[in-house]
DNA sequence: TTTATAAATGAATAAAAATTCATTTAACTT
DNA sequence: AAGTTAAATGAATTTTTATTCATTTATAAA
């Protein structure tokens, strides 16, 4: 008996990251996401039911990933700045190392793929910078502004800039890291 | 003599719009604009040759449209700090009130109709804007970084609020104005 | 009015993409 | 080594979407 292959979905993923990112949920079809995971078509329907599954779970995986990335190395007893700058460091990393996940989710918000209630359950995921957000604000060392507006700015410039980094073809190097963590502290600090 | 009605264009443009922003450029079928647009499907065709070319006038006409806002009610003779908030005001409204375009463009950029070309011709319209900064370091009134990073901050941040506003159902108050400007401000004086 | 001209229509056709399935292949069991 | 099972294949089929075109309709000029 032959034994399903769990690295090949993995094979999948890759090729259809890879194909949004190049031509957008649009352009990227079964065939072509075949072709690139250098599978036959047939063998994409054993491992997922249709497009839109294929889709969905991806999406599920990338948020899964992207939750696990963001509290890496954070260390609550830290002060704030210091774990405030892991986590953001956290976020842009891995936007710009994994690009196509980024532009693959991007893609998803606006496909008919993903539901209000998707939406909502991916967000919960940033719940725990929330409250980290929570804890500066109480330190007075950041401005006390709605929480959902401090998200916003520190999530959205991440996402910008790897945008950034990506299609000028920037190296992210530290000074790059550095110049654009002052931006971001100096516009949320107090 | 029948003649050609310039403002279907527009209908067929909104429509093209309006579904994009509902089920991206993968969802949003030749058929499906043209019942929006309340035409029949052959009356696209008179207007637009395809669907490809459909998609290239609309980004030409929304990277048209948001350059002629940008500059609206600036005046190079007013203090620095003034003209850069009348700039970056105009580009959040114009994001939050245009929303769909907003999406659309994004879409755009990984699509398989918009090439590198285009891309680059898109971005010469933030030219003035990228004078203005210089202007600002010049006087020492903004960090002394590569205008790149400004620019990807001023733009991104706007392109994220508008984002959230829209999802989270906010509204554009001029408290909401204020406080994502005073972030905004912060994150590029010197 | 009548005629000429171009726009509008939408059913029909072509093209592209999604999905299926009969057959083959690989790996495990006895 | 033979038998068994499930994965893999890719051509064939179905479904969806893009595009065409013969016909109708509206407008302007004669």
């Amino acid at each position: 008996m032959k034994l399903r292959d769990e690295n090949k979905i993995n094979r999948i993923y890759k090729a259809t990251l890879t194909l949004v990112k190049q031509n957008g949920l649009a352009g990227t079809t079964m065939q072509a996401v075949a072709k690139e995971a250098k599978i036959a078509t047939g063998t994409l329907y054993i491992y997922f039911e249709n497009k839109e599954s294929l889709v969905i779970s991806l999406f599920n995986e990338c948020i899964k990933e992207s939750a696990a990335v963001v509290f890496k190395d954070y260390e609550m007893s830290a002060p704030f700045k210091v774990g405030f700058r892991t986590i953001w460091l956290n976020v842009l990393k891995h936007k710009v190392s994994h690009f196509d996940q980024t532009i693959f989710l991007e893609q998803c918000f606006h496909s008919p793929f993903i539901d209000d209630n998707t939406r909502a359950e991916a967000k919960k995921l940033l719940l725990p910078l929330r409250e980290l957000l929570e804890r500066g604000k109480m330190e007075e060392l950041i401005k006390d502004i709605d929480t959902f507006w401090l998200v916003s700015f520190m999530i959205g410039y991440a996402n910008e800039i790897a945008k950034r980094i990506t299609y000028h073809k920037k190296k992210l190097t530290m000074e790059t890291l550095d110049i654009n963590f002052q931006i971001c502290w100096d516009g949320i600090k107090a």
